[in-house]
DNA sequence: TACGATTCTTAAACTATCTTATTTTTATTT
DNA sequence: AAATAAAAATAAGATAGTTTAAGAATCGTA
């Protein structure tokens, strides 16, 4: 990847923080100095589920998937991260412990990789970003919550539509397969649906 | 309520800071004074659904069920507090919206609320408290991701063990009826298992 | 401590969703 | 463009969870 390309990516991650904070020029190089540009092609593995999570991930462009396999072989997904979105193995990252979830790429991506200990340092370093991180980990339960919430009281195909509106471009780019995965469904029963 | 025992609550209050971040006395001070104690008895409704969310609160002793009534008088419980615990209707309280819940003590409890502006001037004036609420959300998006997880990928039996194993407190303060709005099933389903 | 209200249990009939298997359609690679 | 792989649709039998209803146990308040 050439130089000019990482400043292009440069410039949507900042923006993404600019929604939330105002950063200053020396604080953006200091955050630019820890981050890993990746390159990743269609349905890589970016983390595998029982690893050690090393990295959260800024999609800067392309599509992820997060999903669980358990002991029977059934996959749950868990979230899908799309342009703009912020995804890792939360649990796994913040305690540090081995992931539950695995990370797939559902089409070729550019991700922005920031280690753990740097997030740390950083977060030390640029008191600012405990106010961005707040606001989006806020954003983040109150979705999860919502999920829930629909989890419980829809049934399928209402669950399904609401999906559908809510997010209407994580829709175009997965199949229904996953998407049944996601709402806690059979594919077959799905496709009825 | 005495002012004796405001102190006590307050000490409550400011320990749950401290076990992410340190308060200086003036800092303390400033905190207090935003603060509304409320002294709530058994079953009583102190957020209901479809209203404005003007508060967060803070659960120094008793306990809270958050859960949403659907058109068809189904309810879902989407969330339990205790002792230590923070609760609101995080959407309606972040984006000024109406609450899509109810809360409603499940024994007499002492709260302690602080509104929405005052929330927000707080952030500003002691910035440290971006960082408790990061770590806050941070924790809370966790376990709502986990109880996702949960859902998907265990069966009903699974669930109710790893939910006891988890907050064996919780589990002591409520009805089986409403852990089975928690859970997502019925009351008669939960008591076969 | 006793009364009324709420919660828990049990059971039978019912329904939504799952499983498995087969066919058709749509993507992806050669 | 053909060949191959993956995904979606369809259908029938199996199962997890629901509904209804009635009796037993427990809890909270008088």
């Amino acid at each position: 990847m050439g130089n000019g390309e990482k400043e292009e990516h440069l410039v949507a991650y900042f923006q993404n923080f600019e929604k939330h904070i105002v950063l200053t020029d020396i604080e953006k190089e200091m955050i630019a100095s820890y981050l890993k540009f990746w390159t990743v092609p269609r349905r890589e593995v970016v983390l595998s589920q029982g690893n050690k999570v090393k990295d959260i991930f800024f999609v800067v462009s392309g599509a992820i998937r997060a999903y669980h396999l358990d002991s029977k072989g059934k996959e749950s997904t868990i979230m899908f991260a799309v342009k703009d979105w912020w995804i890792t193995d939360m649990n796994g990252f913040a305690h540090q412990d081995l992931a539950q979830v695995s990370l797939e790429t559902l089409k070729n991506s550019n991700l922005i990789a920031l280690g753990y200990e740097d997030f740390e340092v950083l977060l030390k370093r640029v008191p600012k970003l405990e106010r961005f991180f707040r606001i989006l980990f806020q954003r983040a339960y109150i979705r999860e919550q919502s999920r829930m919430l629909r989890q419980l009281s829809m049934d399928v195909s209402t669950r399904y539509t609401a999906f559908v509106e809510k997010y209407p471009n994580i829709m175009a780019a997965i199949p229904q397969k996953q998407m049944a995965s996601y709402l806690g469904v059979t594919p077959e029963f799905l496709s009825q649906v």
